[in-house]
RNA sequence: GGUUCCGUAGCUCAGCUGGAUAGAGCAACAGCCUUCUAAGCUGUGGGUCGCGCGUUCGAAUCGCGCCGGAAUCACCA
């Protein structure tokens, strides 16, 4: 309808003042709720053709239009604004052929798919997720929900830092403490077990550094002198030479981890297409760093380690590999940024990954272009800001660590608490119940988390918890539900079959949920290109809470007519397909009853 | 110190390709269950959009400068 319009004031330019004018200048937008119109052309771009006053500009267009435009059924001139009726006939047809794609997205579908990797969750073997890592979850999968409903095809991805120092210190720990304990033998989960013995290495390491202090050293030498850190290190070297003990350890404590992380992102709700090891891919980035400095774009220092100089790209000098020729971070991440060129000739990777490292993803991608793999332009570092606690940061040191697992359960807890307070489930069974209190418990969660702007640093507090009211993940499942309840009454009832007659004066409440209905596409386009599921969270909760008022006025309406009536049933229908393939979008599951 | 990001109601957040009187939720107060789900709806109160200058007919939105907060600038990952 926009660009009916932008068309028609163009051609009004045209016949009013005889200048032809670009599209560019036209201004039309929604119409703010608080003014009779649904579009609202603002005209002062136009008053140097015009030569006229505003308002009277606007009137001279608005007649124009509505002489020439059967669609137009009104218009209001207020200052320099003109507001557009449209008809409600124009209205019904828009909502009809929305209302009959059978892909909501068919719109939204982008002219040029491409392959698109995204890398997420990333996590480290060392210790079980966190709060920050649900966020970097949720994030990362909703992206690819978001990025295959605009026809991309999508590799989700996740890189397993399986490899360095910090894993030999829970091995470590594990060897002089663990006296053999497993999962098994203690009921931990793998992830959790193996995080112990990565804090004890931690406790007993501080311990140590203590008395080296006392004795003179500085802070961060006594931590690096110390004996457990020397065996840390030495433990590193070995499994980089493949000694088999160490190797077996190494495998055994890792497969611990990987069956606890796979419960956990079962429990999130995510999954991968993909999945790179670190010990498998910083050979590949070491041969490349070597190669590249065979060709003289890398330097070497007096210390045989290996920089790259940057600061023609307004960066620094990085490192690329130690002394000791061992691979840092950098070089595992070029290895597997090639390796995955090799093996889905990706035309954009995003990495998920902290604000914390978007120096590294500027380092990374000048490196990869500075070697000269031109394929380097289509990384894109998708930085999203920390969670912080009432108290501040997160810190393991101080066990203030919002465990995931121990979150998702207690999310789980709260919806059933809540539910349970209501009351609405007597005909539930016991299974139905739990499978609710999933869907409910997790919907809260990931709504939560995905609502707010990704770059934004976010505040959770465990203590006041997750609301269900408001503006809330369960608000719109219960708005979903409740529409499946007037279904399924209408149903019972014989409307739906329904004929619809052919033209219906429908009511500003209903036209402006068409109105928001007919934004969805937009909407998601308009997400996969800014990258963010928080504009997707926010569209659902407007439609949502727009659908909730729009009820309450056609149950204290009373019996309309049946035209009317099955109008109202199909467009609530439409509402629910809609929100639900939103929802999705995040993630979220929908219940049909709650 | 350099770079990047953030600062909107008591709290958590929307709004930012410049447009009309800055919006939700939570919290507070007052109403609404004989009508398809009250996890809901209606109403009231609550704001120097961090501060200043500039561009513009028009700035929460764009530019510059301050102030405040965060991240980063490792032979950690």
């Amino acid at each position: 309808m926009e660009k009916i319009l932008t068309g028609k004031v163009v051609e009004a330019a045209k016949s009013l003042y005889n200048v032809d004018i670009d599209e560019n200048l036209v201004q039309i937008s929604e119409t703010r709720k608080d003014f009779t119109g649904d579009y609202t052309l603002v005209v002062f771009s136009l008053l140097r053709f015009s030569k006229k006053s505003p308002e009277l500009t606007a009137d001279d267009i608005g007649s124009y239009l509505k002489e020439n435009c059967p669609d137009i059924l009104e218009y209001n001139v207020i200052k320099g604004f003109l507001n557009i009726v449209i008809s409600p006939s124009w209205w019904y047809s828009f909502f009809k052929e929305i209302a009959s794609q059978e892909n909501l997205f068919a719109k939204a579908v982008v002219r040029n798919p491409e392959t698109v990797m995204v890398e997420y969750s990333s996590p480290n073997t060392n210790k079980p997720l966190h709060l920050g890592h649900i966020r970097n979850n949720l994030l990362g999968y909703s992206l690819c929900k978001i990025l295959e409903a605009c026809g991309h095809n999508v590799v989700k991805t996740n890189i397993v830092n399986d490899r360095g120092i910090h894993i030999c210190k829970s091995m470590l720990a594990w060897q002089k403490r663990g006296d053999g304990e497993t999962p098994e033998s203690s009921g931990l989960k793998g992830d959790h077990l193996v995080g112990k013995y990565y804090v004890i290495f931690e406790q007993e390491l501080k311990a140590q550094a203590k008395e080296l202090v006392e004795r003179g050293f500085s802070g961060e030498d006594a931590r690096n002198e110390a004996p457990l850190m020397k065996e840390a290190r030495e433990m590193l070297l070995k499994w980089e030479a493949g000694d088999p003990e160490t190797i077996e350890l190494w495998k055994k404590m890792n497969s611990w981890v990987y069956s606890g992380f796979d419960e956990t992102y079962k429990l999130l709700g995510v999954a991968f297409d993909k999945i790179y090891y670190e010990s498998e891919t910083y050979k590949i980035g070491k041969d490349i760093v070597i190669s590249a400095l065979e060709k003289g774009i890398l330097y070497k220092k007096e210390d045989s380690s290996i920089w790259v100089d940057l600061s023609g790209e307004g960066l620094d000098n990085k490192l690329l590999l130690r002394s000791d020729g061992t691979a840092v971070y950098m070089t595992q991440d070029l290895g597997t940024a090639v390796l995955r060129q090799e093996e889905y000739g990706f035309d954009k990777c995003v990495y998920v990954v902290g604000n914390e490292q978007n120096y590294h993803f500027q380092v990374l991608k000048s490196v990869l272009k500075k070697i000269g793999f031109p394929w380097s332009d289509g990384l894109y570092h998708f930085s999203y800001g920390m969670v912080e606690l009432p108290e501040g940061k997160m810190k393991s040191r101080e066990g203030t660590v919002v465990d995931a697992d121990d979150l998702i359960d207690e999310m789980k807890d709260t919806a059933k608490a809540v539910s349970l307070e209501l009351g609405k489930l007597s005909d539930f069974t016991e299974e139905e119940k739990e499978e609710l209190f999933g869907k409910l418990g997790l919907g809260a969660l990931k709504y939560f988390i995905l609502k707010v702007d990704p770059k934004k640093n976010m505040l959770f507090n465990p203590a006041e918890s997750i609301d269900f009211n408001g503006n809330t993940g369960p608000f719109i499942q219960y708005t979903y539900a409740r529409i499946k309840s007037v279904f399924r009454k209408a149903e019972s009832d014989g409307y739906i079959r329904i004929e619809l007659p052919s033209e219906l004066v429908i009511s500003a409440k209903e036209i402006s949920m068409v109105k928001l209905l007919g934004r969805f596409p937009a909407e998601v386009r308009e997400a996969s290109e800014t990258l963010s599921p928080a504009l997707v969270a926010n569209y659902c909760y407007d439609l949502a809470k727009e659908y909730n008022q729009f009820y309450h006025d056609i149950t204290i309406l009373g019996e309309p007519d049946e035209g009317l009536k099955a109008f109202r049933i199909q467009l609530s229908g439409f509402v629910a397909s809609v929100l639900k393939a939103g929802v999705g979008l995040l993630g979220m599951e929908m219940p049909e009853r709650m």
